[in-house]
DNA sequence: CGCGGCTTTGATGTTCATCAAGTAAAGTGG
DNA sequence: CCACTTTACTTGATGAACATCAAAGCCGCG
């Protein structure tokens, strides 16, 4: 019989993509899993470590890139809890091809691979519930990355503010998690201009800047000049 | 039992993500199936229809891509066969999110969605190597839309002729299966820079061009600027 | 032919990266 | 807690990269 102190079976997270277990699965997914802290500028894998784990973001914040040979970051995605830290790759790959640092303090769930596995191939009601959140990830991930491609500087710049008030805090005032330079390798454009045309919204009144903490001012505007960009 | 006559039992594509069915499931599968002819140029689904059936190319070229509120096109993947047409969005959407056309005659193979669905919940091996596939295919599109994100414009006219000539065709001469509009389209750069740069390499000794017929004369030199860019 | 679409090339202007120099902020050691 | 160092941020000036516009050549097709 399953424990009923299970710290799982109860955990909002079971949403993500365990609905569907019951109470046995769940007790077995307890014992296969560890919880692991981060602090702010943690680094939870890198690129090229071999993959052991599935991996979720219970709380916090982090981001996921790939570096360069020239040694600079290129950010692929900022995600927050609910959407998972592993993605796809772990069926289809051996090693992370990603990085992941924690970008504000974090705690990672994470369940031994085999396990998953195991469960995708045993319960195929599972099998069929992660395989729409991860396809969901993944076609979240492509669809950003295209928004970015398709803009031009002020309307990346106009589009990632979006994507933190509304995705990332859902609020109009928020602290930035990320540097400039940061902002600037998620959009694939140099600080220097990030930097500037943050300064022209803020001179135009569509922002209020204070150091990391941005408040939208005009989102209207904000969302005009990203999609016409 | 199964029938013998099935096409698909034979079908060098089971590998795909077919190869743990057993020969009754073939024979469903084989039930389930209808294929679909284009011509090139033909629509083969638009962004928008609703999703009834998992697709993947038997023969031929297609590309993938969205249109803009302004009318152009956003080429996201031009696959080949062996790779899937219908992306992971089958699981996580009711309708596709992107429009996918023949740029030569294409044969499509389309198997009932709910076929599917029912294998994945039935049949753990198949659900895993389902996932394992899909998985490849998210990969793969996010890793060259970063790709060409992180090159400029000779090092993404570089990367797509290395992309033609060694994914597509693995061969030094082909013709190219797009025009040079589509080009620009799928490495976000306009065309008359495009034909330029096209020029350039020719001019260079990099490559030969023949109206459609490219030949690369000089791969190594391609790479480094692939690689530089 | 002759029309329309694709391609090519040049000229021009815009957008953007880079460089440089300075300021603010945030650690760091005494 | 303060001087010192380092890192992040900011702004302007310059040039390179790239889009856009325009005109002409080419090619397939009715």
């Amino acid at each position: 019989m399953a424990n009923d102190n299970c710290e799982c079976a109860d955990c909002r997270f079971r949403d993500i993509a365990f609905s569907t277990l019951n109470q046995n699965e769940v007790a077995s997914l307890c014992s296969f899993r560890t919880e692991l802290s981060f602090n702010k500028g943690g680094l939870i894998h890198k690129e090229g470590d071999p993959i052991h784990a599935f991996k979720y973001l219970k709380s916090g914040l982090v981001k996921v890139y790939r570096e360069s040979d020239s040694g600079d970051e290129q950010i692929i995605a900022i995600t927050r809890p609910f959407e998972f830290v592993s993605n796809m790759s772990i069926f289809s790959e051996e090693k992370y091809k990603y990085s992941v640092t924690a970008i504000e303090d974090s705690i990672i769930c994470s369940i031994k691979l085999e396990f998953i596995k195991q469960l995708v191939q045993e319960h195929g009601n599972f099998a069929l519930e992660l395989m729409t959140k991860i396809s969901q990830i993944s076609d979240k991930i492509i669809l950003q990355t295209l928004d970015i491609r398709s803009r031009n500087l002020i309307g990346r710049v106009a589009y990632i503010l979006l994507y933190f008030t509304r995705d990332i805090y859902n609020s109009q005032v928020f602290d930035l998690p990320v540097s400039r330079k940061e902002i600037a390798d998620y959009i694939s454009m140099s600080t220097a201009n990030v930097i500037r045309t943050l300064s022209e919204f803020r001179k135009d009144g569509i922002i209020k800047l204070y150091g990391k903490t941005v408040e939208i001012v005009d989102i209207e505007k904000l969302e005009m000049i990203s999609s016409r960009g």
